[in-house]
DNA sequence: ACCTGAACACCGTTCAAGT
DNA sequence: ACCTGAACACCGTTCAAGT
């Protein structure tokens, strides 16, 4: 029976960290995430985190990815809990951007920000490697652009560059929705539906 | 006649340093900006910046309104060189949002990051105030809409809400553009221009 | 194999002291 | 009035040492 200082020595100090990252972050923000911090909380050395990543760095993309998870898992639930057409589609998800990015403040902060890498630094740029559930969310988008390419709503074209598109409006709306400015009208969720419906509209055949 | 050291004492140190910090982001990006390195630069002390910033979000704030003006002036001048129908502008406005923020991305940066300012702590968020030249940026994008009105190019309703529509999607474009990830599609400037012609169909009164 | 503790090279910020 | 230098309370990261 190990006592509670021997308790991560099973391995589960690895996961603990993650959480208890997130849940930092959660608490105080992105900056407030110190690697001293988080051992204080889980009861362990400030340099303990160097057994199971290699740097701060490593831990942020751990996560990056339960948060790029989580978010492809509610588009998809948006997805399949809209009506199957493509209107109805498209608002539910855009819909469920925006909401991600409220509720998941943390997760979403994380996921979207590259700055931290340094530009003309040594700082390998690389390691913020592609995200497989990030992939998958936006497959997930480019599919129902297809399918409404199919069904006769959007317009022909890339499918690809039409996703990215709508990717690009609810992310920007998300974005500036967060900021401190003027957020009376971002923070209306009518806002999201308004936006997602005159680019409905724009992106039926002509 | 002053030496080199006291070269500063006649109130030139705070523009000095509200350049060369400027200069220091785009070498190294925003995380490598330090009061020390900013100082080792001009050659003053690390706290000599202190008699004329509170702190450094202060002098960042210099950096951002500074930044925001070019900003405006970057989309006042795209909208007086188009053409003067509201597609035009539309389109090169878009593209000179996009364009700004790839150009200038160390002032990018800093204009549109509120993430330092932590969420759960004693930090004061209201430091962050509203950016004069941002509200003329703003104004710019939402007087070319209401001219779009005037001339049955964009459907009636608040101008305030489909100037930030627009808003949204290009700052959207320019945001994920500069992410390390897929860039091969936002790269190329034509779809920006994609993306604006669509909207601007969503747009066209029903 | 996994963690600790001290150490190193950094930060922002404060403050007495210099000119 | 403006700047310096030392000091304080923080960082991430490394590494010998413990268990």
């Amino acid at each position: 029976m190990p006592s509670k200082r021997r308790a991560y020595h099973h391995g589960n100090l690895r996961a603990t960290l993650i959480e208890s990252g997130l849940k930092l972050i959660e608490e105080k923000g992105v900056q407030a995430l110190t690697l001293r911090e988080i051992g204080a909380r889980v009861g362990v050395s400030r340099s303990a985190a160097y057994r199971h990543f290699t740097d701060k760095a490593h831990l942020l993309d751990e996560i990056r990815e339960a948060g790029f998870t989580l978010f492809a898992d509610a588009l998809a639930a948006a997805r399949d809990s809209a009506h199957p057409d493509f209107a109805s589609r498209l608002a539910a998800m855009g819909a469920a951007y925006v909401r991600f990015a409220a509720e998941h403040r943390a997760h979403f902060d994380v996921m979207f920000h590259s700055l931290d890498a340094g530009v003309g630094t040594g700082v390998d740029m690389e390691a913020r490697r592609q995200s497989a559930a990030g992939v998958r969310a936006f497959a997930i988008l480019e599919n129902t652009i297809r399918e409404g390419q199919q069904s006769g709503d959007v317009r022909p074209g890339d499918p690809a560059a039409l996703a990215r598109l709508v990717w690009s409006l609810v992310h920007g709306i998300s974005i500036l929705r967060l900021e401190p400015d003027l957020d009376t009208l971002g923070a209306d969720p009518r806002f999201t539906l308004f936006c997602t419906e005159i680019l409905r509209a724009g992106l039926a055949p002509v």
